[in-house]
DNA sequence: TTGTATGCGTTATCAT
DNA sequence: ATGATAACGCATACAA
């Protein structure tokens, strides 16, 4: 491995010189400057990252946690997403991704440790139960953070228009003459939370009329239960004439059961989902959905998080709502007259 | 923070000899080693990582190259169960996971210097363009590698057995009553490769002839691609009674091309995919495929990684065959009369 | 403009 | 059984 010194023995100066050389200081004449990064980069010098965190306190190296407490995690393509555009903006920015956790090795760490441990300049919160005790501590440690789709008091966090979501949804619906509309929710989170009240509000600024027997709690990604839930919604004698699902792919299972009962997407029911996967855009007919713009919000949360740790003065913790795209696909029938 | 040096003053003693407590030499006495790691403990120390990498010269540290050349990586739910297996089981061996890329920052590098710059301990390289210069010049630098689903000369790969997943396909085909079997293929890739003549050569051996025209080129995950080749072979006066597909989601465009010609599945066109996604089991009829345990590979991948590590000198590069499992499924109609 | 010295937190070596 | 010291690679304050 190459190192200062040795480019600074080879070039017969010290190994001050050559590190403010390479680091663009201005006190050191033109030509010494060109003549050590030359050497440098004959010699094959790399700057260790190690060296340079122990030296700096800093890492350029953030921390992210994806925890899959649904046992699918990473596998949902709404954090894959998320993961994949947060690391292309981070690395933009000069920053490395590592993943953190609880238990590393033998050593049993809680969040906050591990991230210390690691010497991460900062954190983001992005598929984990955001009331855990190690979640908030970490929160409340002095390490910027960045949540997505969960408000701290006083922290930086990205949030996915769930409101707008579900009213664009339902306000297109409204549009298209339903007036009967069901919707199949997933888990009690707070996401879920200002989806139901977005979707009551919603309603009743259009004068839709929801009887309870409308909401159907479920799953999120779990078809089976959105199958049950349709089929339950199917039995009733004032049927819905459209359906909303708690996402995407869990309408799949809702697409199964009205197929076996013979109900034809959209001529006997509508139905919408929510996230606007891949899938649900290569469906026939054309799923109608809510796309989440994961990757505007992995992106997002990396510049955040990198201002946060640049400028930690002059940057506030701030709430930003991404907004996503309605898209209107096929399956939702225009039933006006 | 709390360093050796402040749990030394606290305890009177040397900042060695808490070194030694805390990673528990014999030559210190037990009761001082007892008194260190209370006191430790009591003050809320926690090693510093980097610190340690820096005199170790041993980052416990992973690298990970998943670039998503076809613009789908890690939304690929393949590589994306690859990535949280490999993750975990890494974290049980005591080892982080840090993305590996190019050009990081304004710095330019390749995957072989960002790896050094990092300290990594080893490299694992999923979802990569194998014959990019980068990446043979990571293969062969002194860093150990486990590369997934490629193998490099005197490296360790881990790879899921295509040979006999499209093997057990066939097989289970050709008893279902099938002779006149069709294979929509992805981009030209190794896996492809053994694939397809894993293809030919099942069929060869069963008996069954492959005209040239049963075998149309494709992508992976691109359902609009298969659902031309499907039209295609819909087009046929000797049209096939079973179609293979590149992946199951790429399926998801034949589904959709069958279904606009009123061809029903499995009852006028047998159907199989290839991966076992989430996807692939709850539709309905459940798609037959071959399920690649990705789970299984990402653990195997860590594992070995962290043997070539920890035991360099007894440890030999080796090609570690995964095997997946075929899911019957519904879409492949039992035709013998 | 360049060099010297120091320290970041840790561990290994060699004394005591 | 314990301690003093050096070293890992780098960057900075300060001296020259």
């Amino acid at each position: 491995m190459i190192t200062i010194k040795d480019i600074s023995e080879r070039c017969g100066v010290s190994r001050a010189t050559v590190s403010k050389a390479l680091n663009g200081h201005t006190d050191i004449g033109a030509d010494t400057t060109a003549h050590i990064r030359r050497v440098a980069k004959e010699m094959g010098y790399l700057p260790n990252a190690t060296a340079r965190t122990l030296k700096l306190g800093r890492s350029h190296n953030i921390g992210v946690l994806f925890v899959d407490k649904t046992a699918c995690g990473l596998r949902h393509e709404y954090f894959s997403s998320i993961l994949d555009s947060l690391k292309v903006e981070a690395e933009r920015r000069g920053y490395d991704i590592t993943f953190i956790s609880k238990d590393i090795g033998e050593f049993s760490m809680d969040y906050y440790e591990h991230a210390k441990y690691r010497n991460c300049d900062g954190v983001v919160i992005a598929s984990v139960d955001f009331s855990d005790p190690a979640v908030l501590k970490l929160i409340a440690s002095e390490i910027p953070t960045v949540a997505l789709d969960f408000v701290y008091d006083n922290r930086t966090s990205v949030l996915s228009d769930n409101i707008g979501g579900i009213s664009a949804l339902v306000h297109y619906i409204y549009e298209m003459g339903h007036r009967r509309i069901a919707i199949i929710h997933g888990e009690d989170t707070s996401v879920t939370q200002k989806r139901l009240i977005s979707f009551h509000k919603t309603c009743a600024s259009l004068g839709i009329r929801v009887p309870e027997y409308y909401v159907k709690a479920a799953l999120y990604h779990d078809p089976k239960l959105s199958g049950l839930a349709t089929r339950e919604l199917l039995a009733l004698s004032d049927r819905p004439t459209c359906i909303l699902y708690p996402d995407d792919f869990s309408f799949i299972g809702g697409m199964n059961e009205l197929e076996r009962q013979g109900v034809s997407i959209p001529d006997d029911m509508s139905v919408a989902g929510y996230d606007g996967i891949l899938l649900s855009q290569v469906l026939r007919p054309r799923l109608t959905t809510y796309h989440q713009d994961a990757e505007a919000m992995g992106c997002e949360a990396a510049a955040k998080l990198v201002e946060l740790i640049e400028q930690p003065k002059t940057s506030l913790p701030q709430q930003i709502m991404v907004s996503g795209q309605l898209l209107k696909g096929d399956t939702v029938k225009n039933i006006n007259d």
